[in-house]
DNA sequence: CAGTCGACTGCAAAGGTTTGCAGCCGAAGA
DNA sequence: TCTTCGGCTGCAAACCTTTGCAGTCGACTG
């Protein structure tokens, strides 16, 4: 029932090819022609199909999109971004939730492999060696993650963690915890990593405790721990935890900002409206989703038809681009000066 | 460089129809042939190409699933249902955004049609004279609204608005508020004829308020204007928008459930964790995704091969079930008995 | 022993599109 | 007038898989 190439070519008395190019390569037919043939084409409402095109160029023009927990409100602004973008370049983009789980990951990007031109792995879990091996067998570009030889798109949640540290110790705090992220995340140490040189920096002892789920009831499940370590102040793992932090503590009559601060990361809508309105490092989700999907068509565009597969596997391509992207500092009101009456800092 | 069927049927020593028939049909091929014929498969790493095979069976194997707005917390559960059960019969699915936008809803359809075996459409804003139209471009399940002719999962929103109503009534509110929801939602008419009823039955006066953002500063935005309008109980269109509500009335000073109750829809994650704890009716939303899912796996093995497009544009398929889903109200903390001293409930 | 049947496998067409190559035609240059 | 060239179009192969049909072969039935 679908209108085929074919009917376009017989009602318009070309051949299929003129029809093909009408579409795909325009300037190769005649004006005339052009417009008679495009008319008739939406008379017929005649779309070409995909399914076809690939098989012949080898292109889907789809991608994969995969991420940990499409419940976590970090990722949909990043989705969103992404599918504009492709969207943007004739490109669809198929959404895959892994629940946090690195096998079903790896399931998911094979299973997606053969019908997407590339894949974008959002906040990987599983280990870099397999990262690469996937990497072989379809194009992929990283988003929340170094791993050598392949295009990657990070923030600096380091610089974040540092910037939020010097703050907190700023307003006089040194006894500081951090809430870390889930097991196999980079941000995760990342994040350790800067904050815990911060803190030496800045002569503040720092906490760590976790590795947690990280979400509000990971966050919350952590208000007594905060509480009795007797720190001042927290850095959370994302906003998530720091909210469920925020409420945890609440529940045991620890208030926020007076008694504890607390620092998030990733500056999600809602931490804008919960009160105290959260002080948080804010990632560019948005940003890091474009620039992704461009890394990911610029790669593909770039391998010569029929070398997919092989991509940028041996480390041989010299447009394994690694871009940083800038996170920022936003203090509102989820952190304050550290408490005066207890002995608790030791440098004022 | 991947692997096709003619490099497994060569490395193997048979007919590309035998490979073929060893993935598609394993019954029909001996046993020894197949083990071999899998063992070389595995070997080089054979997929088959999806591409190839939508081309000829006409089926791609893919279900789109627009939603009005990813970020919200409402779909997150409904796409990885849809997710989890389309992918345990081998399908995958595209979930794409239509930021709220009737147009970009249209759009998408269109260009989802041809790569997909049929769309989810949740929770539309389109007319449905539109959602007719392009079901007979594509096999359409509609979620959250109905649709004549159509097959539909709806949420029993009527039911639960009425059942919060009552509870509201139960608790001595006699003047109570209805936060409408977005111009085109199904769900917010429903609500608004069930909250009107079952108000008018006890003897209540409600006000509507709206159409509104579906969102947190949706609600917050009508803080103002419900406590000015002297109601003592506020039914919102949803969880988020109940959220921001009590955000922006606890801003200017009116406690929930001390001062005003409220109720939200959705009973999302994020309703558990806020304080006041929220009631709210509870809907039923990853089984939604699950049902929606099989009807439209079902209306589309129904169809007769090459007659896709057609689909139950006339009516006259019989299989056009629509199902209603049952919801249930959550009472928790932020309802509570109307406040004594005010004048205001008439009928005690 | 002839005939039948069933299990298995090969053959080839079909599906809709892209694309390198070749052909046509008219215009410009010699 | 004869070439040459460029713009446009047609031809046909190719992409990879599925599937109806037909063929082979051995075993079983009568």
């Amino acid at each position: 029932m679908p209108a085929t190439i074919r009917d376009v070519a017989r009602a318009s008395g070309v051949h299929i090819s003129t029809v093909s190019r009408t579409f795909s390569a325009p300037h190769l037919v005649n004006p005339e022609t052009r417009v008679r043939v495009l008319a008739c084409a939406e008379d017929l409402g005649y779309r070409p199909n995909r399914a076809a095109r690939a098989l012949i160029t080898g292109r889907t023009h789809n991608i994969g999109l995969i991420v940990a927990d499409i419940a976590n409100p970090f990722f949909p602004p990043l989705i969103k971004a992404a599918e504009g973008q492709a969207r943007h370049r004739d490109y669809h983009v198929f959404v895959a939730d892994t629940n946090e789980d690195p096998v079903a990951e790896e399931d998911l990007v094979h299973a997606l492999a053969k019908q997407v031109d590339g894949v974008l792995l959002c906040s990987p879990r599983m280990s870099n060696s397999l990262i690469e091996q996937v990497s072989r067998e379809v194009p992929v570009v990283v988003i929340n993650r170094q791993v050598a030889g392949l295009p990657c798109v990070m923030m600096d949640v380091g610089q974040g963690a540092r910037a939020a540290i010097e703050h907190l110790l700023g307003l006089g705090h040194r006894r500081i915890a951090l809430l870390g992220g889930p097991r196999g995340s980079w941000t995760a140490r990342e994040m350790r990593r800067a904050a815990t040189a911060a803190a030496r920096g800045g002569g503040a002892e720092l906490t760590i405790l976790g590795p947690n789920q990280p979400t509000e009831t990971g966050g919350g499940a952590l208000a007594e721990q905060v509480r009795r370590s007797g720190v001042t102040a927290v850095l959370a793992y994302n906003d998530l935890m720091a909210i469920g932090l925020i409420e945890g503590l609440d529940a045991i009559g620890a208030r926020v900002p007076h008694d504890v601060s607390v620092v998030g990361v990733d500056d999600i809508a809602l931490s804008r409206l919960t009160r105290p309105k959260l002080t948080t490092v804010a990632t560019p989700t948005a940003a890091a989703g474009r620039t992704a999907v461009d890394m990911l068509l610029q790669l593909d565009s770039d391998a010569p038809r029929g070398a997919r597969g092989r991509g940028a596997a041996a480390g041989d391509r010299r447009t394994t681009a690694q871009v940083m992207l800038q996170t920022e500092l936003v203090v509102r009101d989820s952190t304050g000066p550290v408490p005066a009456p207890g002995r608790d800092g030791t440098v004022a």
